[in-house]
DNA sequence: ATCATAATGTTATAAAATAACATTTTATTT
DNA sequence: AAATAAAATGTTATTTTATAACATTATGAT
């Protein structure tokens, strides 16, 4: 099971995390011949601040704080960057929240769960194949064709159960 | 498992989906000494009309037509009625698609598990305690301690395989 | 250098959800 | 039954989220 989940709710050297994210993106899009423009960077930097999912004004709240002196961005632009990032498997979007968060494994096989704490909204990403497994065989008994899932599981990390 | 899959996808009379559906609400509320009021008895038959899910300005278009002769019922009244058939348990909120669909269980206990044809827009609701048990053994791998699931898998129904 | 394409800037608006307060309806108390 | 409290609905305005449409700029290919 690939999971992030031992470093997202814990204490840890976050910086690491950003830089780790920032060179997966740069190969994959170099890779994939797309441009990982300096916005598009800079939306997922945003996206990337940490492991708590961004609402879309979020991003263009912090994104329009942290420009010198005051550049204004606006949301088409940051809905731009975050299609091409979801499209290109960077981000994802959780549809409970309304949020993005970065992927701690692009490229890699997806079955996507997410793990959000209510506590501290950290949120972990696992790539259960049993649980997959488990989505399909309950389709199946309805002759359900699975094509894609949304599985977003709202909790308590193990830092906010103590 | 508990499903309606059998009758969702498939050609039915489906008055009696929603004769049924309005029974057990009444029945509900009767028992919960709460009020199934006109309003909330019109937004839950109209999110009834079929088995597909609802946005909320829909609910408040399909409202407006079917008042005689031109009553308009604004979104603060439909979102309250939502609000309150949601406390309930009556219907469920498909958060990957915004929109609201008739609870075929209500009472129970719910480990909702929604199936989604991109097709024909139809979802049929599934109670798997199978799959929950995935949920939680996946989490507990992380140390997550489950306290809601949303689950929604989008595919093909057996209508739209054919 | 020229052209086509992609990306971003900009203005306006659409779509989804809620806040705030007025009014009406229903239930409770006297 | 009248008075009162509580719940539900009506109404206006606004907030939040997302996108459409078109202008401008930057990038890559010929």
């Amino acid at each position: 099971m690939l999971t992030n989940s031992r470093i997202a709710y814990h204490h840890h050297d976050h910086k690491r995390c950003i830089t780790a994210a920032l060179n997966r993106a740069r190969v994959l899009c170099d890779d994939r011949q797309v441009r990982l423009t300096p916005i598009r960077e800079a939306v997922f930097k945003t996206i990337w601040a940490s492991h708590r999912p961004l609402g879309a004004y979020d991003i263009v709240d912090q994104m329009t704080l942290s420009t010198s002196p005051v550049k204004r961005i606006l949301p088409p632009t940051v809905y731009r960057s975050i299609e091409f990032l979801l499209e290109q498997g960077l981000i994802h979007r959780l549809s409970s929240l309304n949020a993005y968060i970065g992927c701690p494994f692009p490229g890699n096989q997806h079955n996507d769960v997410f793990l959000i704490c209510r506590q501290c909204g950290s949120a972990a990403e696992c790539s259960a194949e049993q649980l997959t497994a488990a989505v399909v065989q309950t389709a199946s008994r309805a002759n359900f064709k699975v094509e894609s899932q949304v599985i977003e599981i709202v909790g308590l990390c193990p830092e906010c159960q103590a």
